[in-house]
DNA sequence: CGCCTTTGACCGGCGC
DNA sequence: GCGCCGGTCAAAGGCG
């Protein structure tokens, strides 16, 4: 897919900078329309993006497009916790909280579609829940998830993993997958699943950041990825 | 032989 | 304290 333009790097994808009103609900302010190259672009809804259907039916566009996301994020954003709301299957849209809440059930929970108001989640929980957050809180590596239409469980997102688990979650048909980027002093880890109400849907949920670039770069430097990374670092 | 997946065991957090 | 659950470990086996 050719680029039609490229993302203005002043733009700050993630900067948390005069949050709209109807914004202010736990989601980050992106640009009415983000333009990726090779990708496409993509319009913005307060929801999030609302990917093109050329990018939304190729899966391994959209690992690209989410692990771009995330490469975009300031370096202070990305102590906290980013989640993506899955809205449809051509919506990707992520989710801040004010603190790093480490509860993959709340994820969980909104990956099944058990709740509507995600952003009320994050901002109403109770005193008593926070607290019990709180108390649980690690300093973990920021994470995102997104969901693709997809017959394959692993997306070609350029970077190379290896399984180092697999787990039959409670009220799930379908196990979830645990991989670890192979680079050396990478910790990466991504896990995929399948979505419950409709196996067609892969989640994929990655967790901290790469400190190289894709594995294909080795052998091509003008890969989609590697163009993304460089041009937003 | 090296790398990978598989899979049961183990561990820690959490709710009751 | 106990049991449940998700996440990780590591041994074993497969494959190129």
């Amino acid at each position: 897919m050719a680029a039609t333009s490229q993302v203005n790097p002043n733009q700050g994808l993630f900067e948390e900078q005069e949050m709209p009103a109807h914004q202010q609900t736990g989601f980050f302010s992106f640009p009415p329309l983000m333009t990726f190259p090779q990708l496409g672009s993509c319009h913005q809804s307060p929801k999030g993006f609302i990917l093109p259907p050329s990018l939304a039916a190729d899966p391994s566009s959209t690992a690209n497009l989410a692990e771009t996301l995330l490469s975009s994020t300031p370096h202070k954003q990305r102590e906290d916790s980013t989640t993506c709301n899955l809205g449809g299957p051509n919506l990707l849209s992520l989710q801040r909280s004010s603190a790093n809440l480490w509860a993959w059930g709340d994820i969980n929970e909104c990956l099944r579609g058990k709740r509507s108001d995600i952003g009320d989640d994050h901002l109403g929980v109770s005193a008593v829940k926070m607290k019990k957050i709180k108390a649980r809180r690690k300093v973990r590596e920021p994470r995102f998830c997104f969901k693709t239409l997809s017959d394959v469980d692993v997306l070609d997102d350029g970077y190379k993993w290896r399984k180092y688990g697999q787990k039959v979650v409670k009220n799930t048909q379908h196990p979830r997958s645990y991989y670890r980027c192979t680079q050396d002093n990478c910790r990466v880890k991504k896990r995929v699943e399948r979505l419950a109400e409709d196996p067609r849907m892969v989640i994929t949920t990655y967790e901290g950041r790469h400190a190289h670039s894709p594995s294909h770069d080795l052998e091509d430097s003008q890969t989609p990825s590697s163009q993304l990374n460089n041009f937003f670092f």
